[in-house]
RNA sequence: GGACUCGUAGCUCAGUUGGCUAGAGCGUCGCAUUGACAUUGCGAAGGCCACAGGUUCAAGUCCUGUCGAGUCCACCA
């Protein structure tokens, strides 16, 4: 044995041995219950950050320690697709060559994509390995797998054999940029400085950001207690605007405030959440005025042919400018007009904003929702009655405050990159569908269904194709496959959560195999709180619907690890910590036990640099009792007895630390059983460094009776070596088999040895 | 605006149902030492447990309020 432990020269040949071994594939045994868990999966194109390498850490904890335990146990790795982030990155890259995705036909650009994951696949892969995961490989599943995308659309058909699926024109989180619509739950609201208008408004003055919306306002509204708008409550106006009158109706919202601005508030149903249910509530007609890409549209207006030339010209000189560029022009037309009364430009206000940092453009498109009342109500209840149980507990409230908040799902996405809805609309029975497609020669064209037929392009448009949109009321098939040659396919995809929320499922092979008879409910789902209301409350949601049954029992949810200045990882801040570094540097074993250290209760954390370092140090101070207690077992003249309670002649000494390593024993199970990684990890650091090496080490040094006390340091030591081995498996597997001559049985690795017993 | 969490040694954090003479790692200071380990050993200094009230035989721990930090949720033009 070196004089020190060199990490660098062992894990990986260790996990090799591992993997090559089979133990990280569990026996099925149907008199034993198992223990299982589902490794949340990365993202497939991205790197693995340090709270990755917490996740890993605390799973593999569970994992060996029941695997040793002798509970068939099994951790299933996978990756994730993940649409929409990984599409922004992969635009990114296009932007870097000049292209756009506008430039390609669905498929290509889809081929091109998962060209681009494929290759970064196989490096996540190999990092998974490096942290020291025990996941059973043989079973490991991509989102995009064939047997997941068949479960995922089989899930979408259920839910609309049972009602639970419709199609709405909505009002969606829709970003001009990215070209798709996201959820709720996914949209960042940004502090924005934008000048507060303060316009004339027939009889009223009104404040607003958005003047350019003002065209295609259908209503003012005033709170109904406010007196002094009282007697126009009802009323129709003609108001005065920049391409001449508006009719507009004063109606009641008790969500007006009073106080804000001048106490009245245009109503814009086309592109405001609030002001869109106002406008059902009063049956408001629904006028865009902003297209898809974050431009102005005034074709409605260009269309009338009767128009005055002076509104004529500007609407033309407003047509098809970005949002914000054409409320400059406005603002200068409003002035002409004498509209604009003044200007507040100190006014702070939050946009909601994209994951790409692009403005939200609310819109309302026609998309793809699931009703959740009766799926979110099941889920809501299986946590409340402690069919699962959350860890820490206090965390519950962020669960149940979600649950009983959640509004129906919009699940589709007009993403390329990911599993495209299962739905087929026939261009016989929908003429009116829009249909954006390459022709052969790369001309980008927009027909309708009928134009398609006339022009006797559809397979043109089938080759080509880009976007589909369907108007509401169109008929559609739900098929895995074509129902016919005049279909085309949905080309909205399903939002991610979609489908990994049955993540839990489709990686046991729902719903009829050995796997999933066995395995399922799994013991644990271990994740970031972070996604918790995004990920889990859609795993307990499909999880009762599909099966019945709840897909795990317990949740624990680890903090975030913040970066050395307090503040979270971003790579803007630029205080991102590579966990390769530290692996490199100090080794997987004390990065994963300085990061377990680091937070005892599921709290967010400050990288616990110290703690690596001092569990580096102690990954060595354990090599080193290794190369002691082999030197104190050479000395002896005849072959160690192998210690047994009963033996005779045991010192105080002796009997003291024996003692207190099953009481340590009793401690680690019980802190395991509760989650409370750091102080099991703790206890043995202790009594490992601080019991056995500083005391009984040194005062076997001088011990008369040499054998009885090898008896017992093996004994003691060997003990320690596997209470350690799910905390720290590299250095613990290396010495064992650095010192497999002082062992029983020197073929068994330490990974599959047996658990010890109080 | 609502909610959650935190405020304990210079730094990063433990302290689970109230019983503590308040702990660990790192850092600091002193001493030691070439055969398991300097990625070492022995020892020391360092804390009105944010602040103010209350409950209790007993409060870092429970309650109320104040101040400070962070995070999440939210449709305020």
């Amino acid at each position: 044995m070196d004089k020190n432990f060199d990490h660098k020269k062992y894990e990986k040949e260790i996990y090799e041995m591992w993997e090559k071994s089979g133990a990280f594939t569990p026996k099925i045994d149907k008199g034993k219950k198992p223990f299982t868990i589902i490794l949340p999966p990365p993202n497939a194109s991205g790197g693995m950050h340090t709270g990755n390498v917490l996740m890993i850490a605390i799973e593999d904890i569970l994992v060996r320690w029941h695997r040793m335990k002798g509970d068939p146990t099994l951790w299933v790795p996978g990756t994730d697709h993940a649409g929409t982030e990984t599409q922004i990155t992969y635009e990114r890259e296009l932007k870097k060559e000049g292209k756009s995705r506008f430039q390609f036909d669905r498929e290509t650009l889809y081929k091109n994509i998962a060209e681009f994951v494929f290759k970064n696949k196989r490096f996540i892969e190999n990092q998974i390995r490096a942290m020291g995961a025990s996941v059973d490989w043989t079973r490991y599943k991509f989102t995009l797998d064939e047997d997941v995308l068949e479960t995922v659309r089989s899930t979408f058909e259920k839910l609309h054999k049972d009602g639970l699926v419709y199609r709405d024109n909505y009002m969606v989180n829709y970003c001009p940029v990215c070209g798709t619509t996201y959820a709720d739950i996914e949209v960042a609201h940004e502090e924005k400085n934008d000048p507060l208008y303060f316009m004339k408004y027939g009889p009223f003055t009104i404040a607003t950001v958005r003047p350019e919306s003002k065209f295609r306002d259908t209503a003012l509204a005033v709170n109904p207690k406010d007196k002094r708008y009282k007697e126009w409550l009802g009323k129709k106006l003609e108001i005065p605007g920049l391409l001449g009158p508006i009719t507009m109706t004063v109606i009641p919202d008790p969500e007006v405030n009073p106080e804000f601005g001048t106490g009245i508030m245009k109503v814009t149903p086309a592109h405001d959440p609030h002001d869109f249910e106002l406008g059902k509530k009063f049956n408001l007609p629904v006028l865009p005025i902003i297209d898809l890409e974050g431009r102005m549209d005034f074709s409605w207006f260009l269309s009338q042919n009767d128009a005055d030339s002076k509104y004529r010209a500007r609407a033309e000189k407003y047509h098809k400018k970005k949002v914000r560029e054409a409320r400059k022009l406005m603002v200068e037309d409003l002035k002409e007009d004498g509209l604009l009364l003044k200007t507040d430009e100190g006014y702070v206000h939050t946009v909601p904003t994209c994951k790409a940092g692009h403005e939200i453009e609310p819109t309302v498109l026609p998309n793809w929702f699931i009703k959740v009342d009766s799926l979110k109500e099941a889920a809501f209840k299986a946590v409340k009655t402690g069919k699962i149980k959350i860890y820490p507990k206090w965390r519950e409230i962020t669960y149940t405050r979600w649950m009983e908040a959640m509004h129906d799902w919009a699940i589709s996405r007009q993403n390329v990159w990911g599993i495209r809805l299962p739905v087929w609309y026939s261009l016989q029975k929908n003429p009116t569908l829009q249909i954006t497609y390459l022709k052969p020669d790369g001309q980008r064209v927009l027909r309708s269904g009928e134009g398609v037929l006339a022009t006797n392009e559809l397979n043109e448009a089938k080759a080509g194709l880009q976007q589909l949109r369907a108007p509401i009321g169109s008929q559609y098939e739900i098929n895995q496959t074509s129902p016919g040659s005049d279909y085309l396919q949905e080309t909205d995809t399903f939002d991610t959560w979609f489908s990994s929320g049955q993540w839990p499922l489709v990686t046991l092979g729902y719903p009829d195999s050995e796997d999933f008879k066995y395995f399922y409910p799994t013991s644990v789902m271990e994740t970031a709180w972070e996604i918790l209301s995004k990920w889990v409350s859609r795993m307990i949601m499909f999880g009762i619907y599909l099966t019945g049954e709840v897909p795990f029992r317990d949740v624990y949810l680890h903090g975030i690890v913040r970066a050395l200045d307090g503040r979270k990882m971003s790579k803007s801040l630029g205080n991102v910590i590579n966990p390769e570094e530290y692996i490199e540097q100090y080794g997987v074993d004390a990065l994963r036990m300085g990061l377990i250290s680091g937070t005892a209760n599921g709290r967010d954390f400050n990288f616990p640099r110290d703690r690596v370092i001092a569990y580096r140090n102690f990954a060595n101070k354990l090599w080193n009792l290794g190369r002691f207690t082999m030197m104190k077992l050479e000395e002896l003249d005849s072959p160690t007895p192998e210690f047994d309670k009963k033996m005779k002649g045991l010192k105080k000494q002796d009997r003291e630390i024996l003692a207190k390593l099953k009481k340590l024993i009793k401690t680690v199970d019980e802190k395991l059983t509760k989650f409370r990684f750091a102080d099991a990890a703790e206890a043995i650091y202790q009594f490992v460094w601080h019991e056995l090496a500083d005391k009984y080490v040194e005062e076997i040094k001088t011990r008369e009776d040499k054998e009885l006390a090898a008896a017992v340091l093996k004994h003691i030591y060997l003990t320690s070596l596997k209470l350690l081995h799910p905390f720290m498996p590299f250095v613990t597997e290396a010495i064992w088999g650095e010192i497999k001559n002082l062992r029983k049985y020197p073929d068994q690795m330490l990974i599959t040895s047996e658990w010890l017993q109080v």
